[in-house]
DNA sequence: TGGATATCGAAACGTACAGTATCGTAATCT
DNA sequence: AGATTACGATACTGTACGTTTCGATATCCA
């Protein structure tokens, strides 16, 4: 009755199920992290069984990678002015560090992408979607003349985010939120004196 | 004969297989990653019981780290200036990337050490050490005054190699060299426009 | 020299979990 | 009503971890 009965016959999936499945994923990453999840455990956790799991996903990865899709990303800030723009995103997108399992999920994944080319396959464009307000803003900065125009926008995001992951990844440290401001001028504005 | 005979009687363990082991550790991470790594595998391509192995390590991910503490870093360059510096570190450690397990295993610990308080102990003092002679870079150009003298200099470290870590956690397509000077002047000079 | 001790490589073991298969039941389509 | 498919539960196979035991071996100390 719910279902868009264009497909075949027989009992239609449970939505309700789908979704206490990836709920379960990211409750558990959060408490147990991706090494130590289980795909039992999902199952238990959801009140489901291993099979209606394997239905779907045909291994842990997808799933979790699936489940990290559903958490949020940068939010698109338009302040008129890059310097607003990136201070704005990045300091909502810190908070949602302290909030989700968003930091041990992103370096399991990063991992296990290195050496799973299916995997990549899919991650890469759920992160280069993630990514997209933050490129959207450095167009936005280059149309209105604040960069210059041949500037490399990949790299200039990498070199935005870049202090991020790095704390993320070998830190371990929670990241402040006041670091937004220094890392953003230092940023813009290069390291060296002028 | 060969040891420092302060310990306590019995046979020594051997030094001989220690480095095996490691080396073993190196090589099976180079061909099949870090989540393909089995202990296992680990004692056999080294000639040793598994036993031997966890005499000396309580599980994979302490061997791996002392194995990783192995890899080469940074290679100290000092050529006067800041730029060059930077250029030439780089540079470097970008082609070991190339030749060693570096880019596979550093994702699958800095995965681990998030939900692992252990490893991070273990882990962070190698990366700490890792990271000095760019950190002794910039401490130098601080001295000639070729960066202000309140200069974060942890954040400058980031802004640097961030793009490479972005790279090799994210994108995953190998990390081309001609990226240094791009990426050593957009991080000196900053983004904007002047 | 000889006994005590700790390591050696090898192998067996218990546990945990991945992923598959099968069960009887429930929901939906024709 | 009958066919079909998903459901949760459960049993199963295979793999690998981490532990333990084995007889043999190397070193220390008296």
């Amino acid at each position: 009755m719910n279902k868009a009965s264009g497909g075949s016959a027989g009992r239609p999936r449970s939505e309700e199920a789908h979704q206490a499945i990836l709920d379960a994923t990211l409750a558990l990453l959060a408490e147990v992290g991706f090494s130590s999840l289980t795909v039992e455990g999902v199952a238990a956790r959801a009140g489901v069984g291993k099979a209606t799991i394997y239905r779907r996903w045909p291994s842990k990865v997808p799933l979790v990678v699936e489940a990290f899709g559903g958490l949020p990303a940068f939010e698109e800030a338009d302040t008129g002015s890059l310097v607003g723009d990136l201070k704005a995103m990045l300091r909502a997108y810190l908070e949602l560090f302290n909030e989700t399992p968003l930091a041990t999920v992103l370096p399991a994944l990063a991992s296990e992408r290195a050496h799973d080319p299916a995997l990549a396959a899919l991650f890469n464009p759920v992160l280069r979607q993630r990514r997209s307000p933050l490129m959207n803003a450095l167009e936005r900065a280059r149309a209105r003349g604040e960069i210059p125009p041949d500037t490399d926008l990949e790299l200039a995001a990498d070199l935005i985010v870049g202090p991020i992951a790095v704390r993320l990844f070998f830190t371990g440290r929670r990241i402040q939120p006041k670091l937004v401001d220094p890392l953003v001028e230092m940023a813009l504005g290069g390291i060296q004196k002028r």
